[in-house]
DNA sequence: GTAGGGTTAG
């Protein structure tokens, strides 16, 4: 071994050292004692060979002692060729011990390299490489020489850590022993540089073996896949071709995943093609891998031609299929499929739950969480971060934190992705506290976590910390992308901050090289808009470098139902409509500007337009949890079990918060209408609805969470105001852009929404 | 008497 190149080893976990005669008494004790079925049957005397062909049938631990046992009993105690049977029993097996084989072990005073190969391959299958490598220690310390079988089987053990650690080292010592000509060996080792990403390493090994073979190529181009160089794959892939290497299935396969991550459906095509020409018997991984690629590449009808004549489909089949359902929105076609399903784990659980994620049917994510629970499949941290999603979005606020304490229960992996769900889950439910609590105790943060908590606080109204945590990022050396700098924008729009808004906005592109995007602008338009800057707002709109969405020009038109500008209103509706002809949102917008500046000729123009189109308003519509339940109101419902006790509470509210000074303000009721209709209208919003269930479900103190689909109106914000100090209770509200935590009688957005 | 390679999910 090359001096630069010494390994330390570990030193040994267990009892090498020494052959206990108390661990062997004990030992044989065991063995002696377990049940005994086989005993009438079996006979042995020490005079005949001992009965090894007994070992190969065996089934369990039980049975492996009683087998034990009765060599005992015949004399064949230290019988090497017993002892070995036992070991790589113990060793081979999905119910071994390697406990147990390791107390045999201890009795053998020089073990053969065969035993030794044994139980550091026994360590591996139990995915214990600290043990293989006491092992391979231990046989080093007893000067036995590892063999071309030794590295194999070490290496497989390995996790990517362990690899990082030690690789290099059994590298040098393959080399010293003179192994690394071995295929095998070799093998081994580019598996074992990719395993812990050292790629150039592993292909360093790769160029250096004459004799490959096809699982050498399998090795390489599977180490490309595990550090996503699918682009090496598949260039590996064809120069073996030009070898004349001949591809396996398993080649096949991982060429098949490479195509899939690079939506490449030509190269995935060839795959498909030399399957076929080649008449590779397909066989249940193949298929899948191909299923796989297919629905990558959008080929939903390739892809279910494909699973329709598979003979035999497994839980993978069915997934997959399920999951190319969900990714293009079908969600109910691929809940059929989940339905249909024999059999599902928690991959096939998750991959539907993701699909009413993606769609944001948020309460059916709840129910379906539900009932994996109810099917005692145990959930993943892809799960957790699917279900805290849905919470963040229901404003689930008692079930975001159950969610989290389950993950610590059952120890679920709390990674970065799953803290970052649970810190957009604090802040979408509107607890800041929380949020930051989970962030300062990260150890390791990623762009996520710091976008995260820049939005989170943004929309909670905190601009000017929003913009804190925005130059500790900088300084933590973690860029900022297009999402981290919609959240530092909308923090100064929520704030006021217009300077530093357009401060930042031109830094973006000289300092970060991110390129600001139609919703960049949107973020401008809407700082300057809500400002009062409105001529500038316009500006803007006009000189951007690509064409204006209606998100945009919707953006332009409510800074004009607030500075009460229905000129540029109209300008800014004419151009929403052109793009969007059936957003209701337009028109009640005009409408809303129309009333506030009296123009009622106008008002009732835009009313016919919207009858004449046909377009109708989107309901509002408020949630709130209670005990872990969703309760959804719209305006006006009825429909909720308790609907008559919340209306009379309401009645109650309404009569209590006006002896303190509410007004009904009915400045932006849409309808036209008499007054008094229109105060009924607004006693009837679903915020209001929310809140009185809310005074009414929970004891004094508790806080009140509401999340609200549409903008809240001011008459909602005016009441909720006046809730939180008559009812001496914390308000929070999200609406469709941001929070709005009432207490003492104001609101933190300071009338600023 | 012992060996190597693969598919599904943010």
């Amino acid at each position: 071994m090359s001096p630069s190149l010494k390994i330390h080893w570990l030193h040994s976990s267990s009892s090498f050292s020494v052959h206990h005669c108390l661990n062997l008494m004990k030992m044989i004790s065991v063995a002696a004692t377990a049940p005994n079925q086989m005993a009438t049957r079996t006979h042995f005397h020490s005079s005949e060979n001992p009965p090894i062909n007994l070992f190969e049938n065996c089934t369990s631990m039980d049975q492996l002692k009683q087998m034990h046992a009765q060599t005992i009993k015949a004399g064949f105690t230290s019988h090497p060729t017993v002892l070995n049977k036992v070991i790589s029993n113990c060793c081979a097996h999905e119910f071994g011990d390697m406990n147990y084989a390791l107390q045999v072990f201890d009795i053998i005073p020089e073990p053969s390299i065969f035993i030794w190969n044994t139980m550091i391959k026994g360590y591996s299958r139990i995915h214990c490489p600290h043990c293989g490598i006491s092992m391979y220690s231990a046989m080093q310390r007893m000067s036995v020489k590892p063999d071309c079988y030794t590295f194999p089987f070490l290496l497989k053990g390995f996790t990517g850590d362990i690899a990082l650690v030690w690789g290099k080292g059994f590298h040098a010592h393959a080399f010293k022993y003179g192994l690394d000509s071995n295929v095998y060996v070799h093998n081994a080792l580019v598996h074992m540089y990719s395993l812990c990403g050292q790629i150039d390493m592993a292909r360093g090994v790769f160029d250096m073996i004459c004799e490959k073979d096809v699982a050498t190529w399998n090795a390489m181009i599977s180490g490309y896949n595990k550090t996503k160089k699918f682009d090496e794959s598949w260039k590996l892939f064809n120069d073996m071709q030009k070898k004349g290497v001949f591809p396996s299935s398993v080649t096949l396969v991982s060429v098949l995943s490479a195509c899939s991550k690079l939506k490449d459906l030509d190269a995935g095509k060839q795959v498909h093609n030399y399957v076929k020409e080649c008449l590779i018997e397909p066989n249940l991984v193949l298929e899948n891998a191909l299923i796989d690629m297919y629905v990558a590449c959008g080929q939903m009808n390739v892809a279910l031609e494909i699973f329709e004549d598979m003979k035999i489909r497994d839980v993978i089949s069915w997934t997959t299929i399920i999951k190319g359902f969900c990714n293009s929105g079908k969600v109910d076609l691929a809940r059929n499929y989940f339905d249909e399903m024999p059999e599902r784990d928690y991959i096939s659980w998750t991959a539907i739950i993701d699909g009413y994620v993606r769609v944001n049917r948020f309460k059916e994510v709840l129910e379906l969480f539900r009932d994996m629970q109810g099917s005692n499949i145990k959930p993943d941290e892809y799960t957790m971060v699917s279900i805290l999603t849905a919470c963040a979005h229901l404003g689930a606020l008692e079930l975001g934190e159950w969610i989290k304490t389950y993950i610590d229960k059952n120890k679920i992996k709390n990674d970065t992705f799953v803290r970052n769900a649970v810190i957009d889950m604090y802040f979408k439910c509107g607890n800041v506290e929380k949020a930051l609590t989970v962030f300062n105790e990260m150890l390791q943060r990623d762009k996520f976590t710091w976008t995260a908590v820049i939005v989170g606080l943004a929309i909670n109204g905190h601009g000017k910390e929003a913009l804190d945590m925005f130059s500790k990022m900088l300084i933590s050396a973690i860029a900022p992308d297009k999402i981290t700098y919609l959240g530092v924008l909308c923090a100064c729009t929520h704030s006021g901050m217009v300077d530093e808004g357009r401060k930042l906005f031109s830094s973006m592109i000289t300092q970060h090289g991110v390129d600001p995007t139609v919703a960049h602008y949107g973020c401008i338009v809407d700082l300057l808009g809500r400002a009062g800057h409105l001529k500038e707002a316009y500006e803007v709109i006009q000189n951007m470098p690509m064409k204006p969405n209606s998100v945009v020009w919707g953006t332009l038109l409510g800074a004009c139902r607030m500075h009460k500008d229905a000129e540029l209103a109209e300008v800014a509706a004419k151009q929403m409509l052109d793009l969007e002809p059936q957003n209701s949102a337009v028109y009640v917008l005009l409408c809303n500007i129309y009333a506030a500046c009296k123009k009622w000729g106008s008002f009732r123009k835009v009313r016919q337009m919207m009858m004449d189109r046909g377009i109708k308003k989107t309901p509002g519509c408020s949630l709130i949890e209670v005990n872990g339940v969703v309760h959804e109101f719209v305006a006006g419902d009825g429909s909720h079990p308790q609907s008559e006790k919340i209306y009379s509470k309401l009645d109650e509210m309404i009569k209590e918060l006006k002896s303190a000074g509410y007004a009904p303000d009915t400045s932006e009721v849409f309808l036209d209408i008499g007054e008094e209709s229109k105060e009924r209208a607004v006693y009837r919003h679903s915020e209001k609805l929310a809140i009185a269930f809310g005074l009414l479900s929970s004891g004094p103190g508790v806080t009140i969470r509401v999340i609200k689909n549409l903008r809240i109106c001011v008459d909602c914000h005016n009441m909720a105001k006046l809730v939180s100090k008559v009812y001496d209770r914390e308000v929070i509200v999200r609406d469709g852009t941001r929070f709005h935590h009432f207490r003492h009688g104001s609101c933190s957005c300071r009338e600023y929404w």
